[in-house]
DNA sequence: ACGTCGCATGGGG
DNA sequence: ACCCCATGCGACG
């Protein structure tokens, strides 16, 4: 289609539409909507940003994967964005579900969802939700199929009219019916989160299981009802946001070993200390063991077979105990499993499900801590059989696991070669033990923040040498390989390119998050982890978070970026002034240089992130602040003091030009004692000629005929 | 004494 | 106030 602009202001120009009651369109029907910014508009108006084909609705309109992934998420998934899904695998890897509470306040989120699934089945004129097309998706399973008859659980039951509306705003499989437009335009208290987890149908002949049976159908062409669950509570929107499942279509496609078969993310959870403990019993989400596991009338329950992915089969005994007129589901037996896994407390298991045949597959995904303790300091948890990697790089329990020192960062920015044997970051074994330790006794506490702020602890484990993932050789450079007390360097005439800086977060329940500063009005933006920046960047390059794209839109909160950071209060009393920026030495990443600093130190104490040390940590860096991270001048640039010294005879742009400065202070030192000799007595110091040996100590003494042997 | 089972309790969202 | 769920704990074999 051609060019078309969306009248949304924050999209395109000058008409913010507010949306109205029904929003009926002038020419009968319903509005058609830009879902690029969510807005209805009179008229078929198109971003031409993403709308590639109005039947299309391929391309994620953030991260502009095409969604394949055969979930009704993935299909969905541009609508619910703005409804506040989460769902498509593709979008979780681009954490697009970063800003569900600024989507949630967004009036009638759910009305344009309702109006656009009604407007595009009248389009396409299908009784499916959205119109499938007739490409290569055309043998898919109805995105909503019709189901089967005698579903096991529950009765369908619809809910119509405004007065559900808290109800069904606050709950998951909720109703949506064009019929329920009464009163679209009130603020929305709380978004429906009910497919933020998988919601693909398992096939034609099952009842999708995302929407648990009984609790969606469809009531003709135009009408979607989903009956909410009637033991769910008001906690359900964190709920279902914790045992989201974050896995990507590539890792979908590992674990489906490139077969014909999809797999279909359905929920994972962070093991508990009881859970990985030897009673071999995992608690299983309510809400979660209702929606994807068989319906269970007794508390006995019944066996179930999953497969890990490797293939392996377990048992286990798939139950509930009464709890408070309520549930509590378990999964019994799984130790053996577990350890098979090598899983402990805090790592993940992944639940989900193989199509065609509806298989329950379960994964694994390590905690940082975990992996640490293999010796690797970087934070990214890992994927088991899901990342696709060099085999030689698997482990026993994680057969694809990613390569620690690759994860997470894109392949053109790793630099810093493999460590040998002994070479290794400030995490060495024994304190990663004791880290480890640590972790597994808070992840045993009930109390999550501890838990979350160790973990975020942990990720502050960064060292000068993994502070090389943040550089780019140049484009054209052709490196030199040299060894330096057992570290491998990639040498470079030309100094390394910067690209922008970002900070790598890890979300509590696995998944990972980039943040960038926008070089213009300085606020953090979220960003998907593989995102590469060029080194000025601000937010009108935000392509992935259109409702963050312009500098006057609202940071999100910092939280966890704050955690990570340690931002002293001193950044975060600058943040809440009119600019971060201003009246500070912080022109560039403020929060990345402090992170730097800790880089620059080897820094392995941020566990403790209390305030007056913090500012310690901060005073005990001994360079000006004008030397910052990225700056090449020869303060920088020069190895620690200590360690890391050059060969002799090394040509290096550093030790040439230590060498250069150092015949320089040779030759005028000589020049001065001719002087002297030549009669006039001059007792000038040296250093007070010019002041060129300011700044150049570099660990050496010019006046000492040892000090070039020294430096060099 | 030890392990398992089933339920109860209570912190926390 | 409600309810999920981590885990405590008694009963039982």
């Amino acid at each position: 289609m051609g060019q078309k602009i969306c009248m949304n202001a924050s999209c395109a120009t000058t008409t913010t539409v507010e949306w109205k009651k029904g929003w009926p369109l002038r020419t009968g029907g319903f509005a058609d909507l830009c879902f690029r910014c969510g807005s209805a508009y009179e008229s078929s108006l198109f971003c031409d940003t993403f709308h590639k084909e109005q039947s299309g609705w391929r391309e994620c309109y953030m991260c502009h994967k095409l969604l394949h992934c055969g979930c009704i998420a993935s299909k969905l998934m541009v609508d619910l964005l703005d409804f506040g899904g989460i769902g498509c695998t593709s979008c979780t890897n681009c954490c697009h579900n970063s800003s569900l509470t600024e989507r949630s306040k967004n009036q009638g989120l759910l009305g344009r969802l309702t109006m656009m699934v009604a407007d595009r089945q009248t389009l396409n004129g299908e009784s499916g939700v959205l119109g499938n097309d007739n490409d290569s998706e055309a043998n898919e399973p109805s995105l909503f199929p019709q189901p089967q008859s005698g579903t096991q659980r529950g009765d369908p039951q619809m809910i119509h009219g405004g007065d559900k509306r808290d109800e069904f705003m606050t709950q998951p499989g909720s109703t949506v019916s064009v019929m329920d437009t009464g009163d679209m335009q009130e603020p929305l208290s709380q978004p429906s989160l009910s497919m933020s987890l998988a919601v693909t149908p398992s096939g034609p002949s099952s009842f999708p299981s995302g929407f648990v049976e009984g609790k969606m159908h469809i009531l003709n062409h135009s009408t979607i009802v989903m009956k909410p669950s009637p033991a769910e509570g008001r906690g359900r929107n964190l709920l279902l946001s914790r045992y989201c499942p974050r896995i990507t279509d590539q890792e979908l496609q590992q674990i489906s070993g490139n077969l014909n078969s999809k797999i279909v993310p359905l929920f994972e959870k962070i093991l508990s200390a009881s859970d990985a403990g030897r009673i071999g019993r995992l608690v299983l989400p309510k809400a979660c063991a209702e929606a994807y596991f068989p319906s269970i009338d007794q508390p006995e329950g019944t066996c179930m077979k999953i497969q890990d992915v490797k293939g392996k089969e377990w048992t286990f005994q798939f139950r509930f105990w009464p709890n408070n007129n309520s549930r509590m589901y378990v999964l019994e037996g799984v130790t053996p499993c577990m350890q098979s896994m090598k899983l402990k407390a805090g790592d993940t298991v992944t639940f989900s499900r193989i199509d065609p045949g509806g298989k329950l597959v379960m994964g694994c995904r390590k905690t940082a801590s975990g992996r640490e303790q293999q010796g690797s300091g970087l934070k990214h948890t890992s994927w088991s059989g899901v990342t696709e990697i060099p085999s030689s790089m698997n482990c026993s329990s994680c057969p694809l696991q990613m390569p620690e020192e690759v994860e997470g960062l894109p392949e053109h920015m790793i630099i810093l070669q493999k460590r040998e044997s002994n070479g290794r970051g400030i995490a060495d074994d024994e304190s990663s033990r004791i880290k480890e330790e640590k972790w597994t006794r808070n992840i045993g506490t009930k109390n999550k923040r501890l838990l979350l702020l160790n973990e975020e602890a942990m990720e502050l484990r960064l060292t000068w040498e993994e502070a090389q993932d943040l550089l780019c050789p140049p484009p054209t450079a052709n490196p030199t390989i040299v060894t330096v007390e057992e570290h491998r360097f990639e040498e470079y005439d030309e100094p390394p390119v910067f690209g922008k800086k970002t900070v790598f977060t890890s979300r509590p329940s696995g998944g990972h998050e980039q943040w960038a500063q926008c070089d213009n009005c300085s606020k953090w933006r979220r960003l998907p982890v593989d995102a590469l920046l060029p080194s000025r960047w601000t937010c009108s390059y935000n392509v992935w978070d259109v409702g963050r794209c312009l500098c006057s839109a609202a940071e999100e909160n910092l939280n966890e970026l704050d955690s990570f950071l340690r931002l002293g209060t001193e950044s975060k009393k600058q943040r809440t002034g009119e600019s971060w920026k201003e009246g500070t030495e912080q022109e560039e990443g403020s929060g990345m240089d402090e992170v730097a600093g800790g880089v620059v130190k080897g820094d392995s104490s941020g566990e403790n992130g209390d305030g007056p040390e913090e500012e310690e940590e901060v005073a005990a860096t001994t360079r000006h602040p004008r030397h910052r991270p990225g700056c090449s001048c020869i303060v920088c640039i020069q190895p620690p003091s200590g360690r890391g010294r050059h060969e002799p005879g090394c040509s290096c742009n550093v030790c040439v030009a230590v060498k250069r400065r150092f015949r320089t202070l040779m030759l005028r030192k000589r020049k001065k004692q001719l002087e002297r000799e030549g009669g006039a007595e001059e007792n000038h110091d040296i250093n007070d000629n010019n002041g060129e040996t300011v700044g150049i100590d570099l660990n050496s003494d010019p006046y000492n005929n040892r000090g070039e042997e020294m430096l060099l």
